[in-house]
DNA sequence: TTAAATAGGACTAATTTGGTCCAAATTGCC
DNA sequence: GGCAATTTGGACCAAATTAGTCCTATTTAA
């Protein structure tokens, strides 16, 4: 149903919670595991790839572990989201390879183009520290969009 | 890929297709699928659907057809992809059953509800009319979505 | 009556996604 | 130096979803 997928909710819900976490330590897959209640086999791959695309630090070893690889005001829900699911793009068209074969579909792409800079936009301001749910007091989303000029 | 699907994005395709066409008269399934390419039974399932929802008017027997049901400014490009996907939704949480079992989902409940909003707005906001690529010279888009105020 | 359509639904194949597991490399600590 | 706790990388399979096809019934105009 246009979902993002169970995976990358899941990349989410970890990255939120490490968030909500110590930071001045690192912390386990096994730790996260236990918090999230997410199963351990998938957590370690998630942070696996969390890691591998720079949004975690990875320390390896006795008394490694994960962290935030930056301030959590700096991660985007479409940061996270972007490293499961590729670049947000909502039909193959809005991506640069576009080979329709379809003739109506061209003429369908730039609508395309704006309705996923819309998504992509919302995405893009929801920082993991709003998703935390810190600052709880300073207004959730701050979107100004207007496409209203266009083409 | 945080994709639509297939059938979704042929469905737009084929919506597109009949607003492009005479409208003082239906057009068969084998017509539009040699118009748009897509496959006659692919085409078949898809104008079924799309006319089982209330989007197109269907004419049986010999001389039938498919038609718009509306105008094709009356017609959205959320109204087509609600009819293949469900309601816009992009995780599970914000739908109203959500259930979460992982304590950390629901502080990330709030934030979701937003993100869809934003992108519902924005499906909405596209009509079939200028999908198909008419009155282009009236500015594609008017989306107004401001969630600075928020919670 | 016949031909041209849509309607409804069953069915299968293909693809994607979710989840698990194993072996290797790294690091801290005794 | 060796052990234990970790991350790393990749292979693998099961489950779920999606795409696509096909068959039969119904409707309607000529």
């Amino acid at each position: 149903m246009m979902r993002i997928n169970k995976l990358t909710d899941y990349g989410i819900v970890v990255m939120t919670r490490i968030a909500d976490m110590d930071q001045s330590r690192v912390h386990t897959a096994r730790e996260i595991s236990e918090d999230t209640r997410i199963p351990l086999p998938t957590v370690t791959r998630l942070l696996k790839t969390l890691s591998g695309n720079g949004l975690l630090d990875s320390q390896r070893g006795s008394q490694g572990g994960y962290s935030l690889s930056r301030s959590s005001d700096d991660i985007s829900v479409a940061d996270i989201i972007e490293i499961f699911e590729g670049p947000i793009a909502l039909t193959e068209c809005s991506t640069n390879t576009c080979e329709c074969s379809y003739e109506t579909k061209c003429s369908v792409e730039e609508p395309w183009q704006k309705i996923n800079d819309t998504v992509k936009n919302a995405l893009e301001g929801i920082s993991l520290n709003q998703m935390a749910g810190k600052n709880q007091n300073e207004g959730l989303l701050n979107l100004s969009m207007n496409y209203s000029g266009g083409m």
